[in-house]
DNA sequence: AAACAAATGGACCAACCAGTCCATATTTAA
DNA sequence: TTAAATATGGACTGGTTGGTCCATTTGTTT
């Protein structure tokens, strides 16, 4: 058993909180006292548990990019075909033009817009997220191979980044204040290529 | 004649350096003091001039969008075919992923994500450039399909906002560290979908 | 009761932030 | 010479930044 007063909060539940602001706001334009009330810790506790802002950050990546994995391998599990999955993907940006959640993007390729470049650590965290949804892409385009829904004549892999490539196009574009319609009207385009 | 003493920096020479500056490292990593630093202003002569960091910001958006406008209206009157422009300007982000300038982006897509859902200034600024650029797009394209390298029965609007997703898209990767040659892939499963 | 671990709040830090103000000097045209 | 416009540097503001330190309290297990 464990010795001393036990932790109050949820490591897992507060790092999940800290996550949702980063992705909304970026690192720089998170302050700490924003994080405290969001995470709902005092100073002390928080330095205590999550050493810096900086180790805090790399956490929720590390958070974030697990979360996505998951939710998309079971996206994948459980649709009809590889295409539609696919399909449903982009289609579903359009959904991020509008409600609580809206125009956010993706925390990994806002994090690698933001300042990968300038961070190795993070640089690392991000490609090697990306890395693993890039995989998941290319088991649903080989599984629509398998389907004969695409060409097995076409690169698995070159068509995944493809996928990963305008998954962050959509999202930017959302960003920039693109609506529902052209969303749904670009995700069209993207899936003629896969023919 | 004017009267007093008359300037002694060439304005646009200076915002062409800011923007350099908010182009390489964003907005709020760009401080008031590096910014100075890089225009070669004292303080008060930059405050006389330009009011305000943001409204400075403002300047070096519009500046961008028309630079880049100017820039690729000359590149598709200079190209043989409405295509091979298409084509050129997805393939050049492959020679981003190195050089001195590599990974900075799009000034205009990068604004997008940093900000410009939380600021309307900005973000008319952003997405009238953007516009503009998709028009020029949007006249490749019906040119091509003048020149039957495309077909007319698709909508020239809807593959130029596609191009611009895709332009956007292909710098977040460089962005998350892509090689040239994974650009150059993804580049030429764009262009199958204007087949 | 003793030992241990966590919670808390406040004091404090140096550095930086954008921005204002001012007094003075310099350059130009009238 | 005078008036107008710019240049300059420094003092200064109030606020924020991430981060440290500490003394005290609270809760849990042995």
């Amino acid at each position: 058993m464990m010795i001393g007063r036990p932790l109050e909060f949820n490591p897992d539940i507060v790092l999940e909180s800290a996550m949702q602001l980063f992705w909304r706001k970026g690192y720089e334009s998170s302050s700490l006292q924003e994080l405290l009330i969001t995470m709902g810790l005092s100073k002390s506790s928080f330095y205590q548990t999550f050493k810096s802002k900086h180790a805090l950050f790399q956490s929720c990546i590390q958070h974030y990019g697990k979360s996505l994995n998951n939710e998309i391998r079971t996206q994948l599990k459980n649709a009809d075909s590889g295409k539609t999955f696919i399909n449903n993907l982009l289609n579903n940006v359009a959904n991020e033009t509008s409600g609580p959640d809206a125009r956010r993007g993706c925390l990994l390729m806002n994090t690698a817009s933001e300042f990968a470049q300038t961070d190795q650590e993070i640089a690392e965290l991000v490609s090697s997220s990306i890395d693993s949804i890039t995989n998941i892409f290319e088991l649903a385009i080989q599984q629509a191979q398998r389907q004969e829904e695409i060409s097995s004549d076409k690169n698995a892999r070159t068509l995944a980044t493809y996928l990963v490539s305008n998954m962050s196009g959509l999202k930017n574009m959302v960003k920039a204040g693109a609506d529902r319609e052209t969303i749904k009207r670009i995700a069209s385009i993207v899936m003629t290529a896969l023919d």
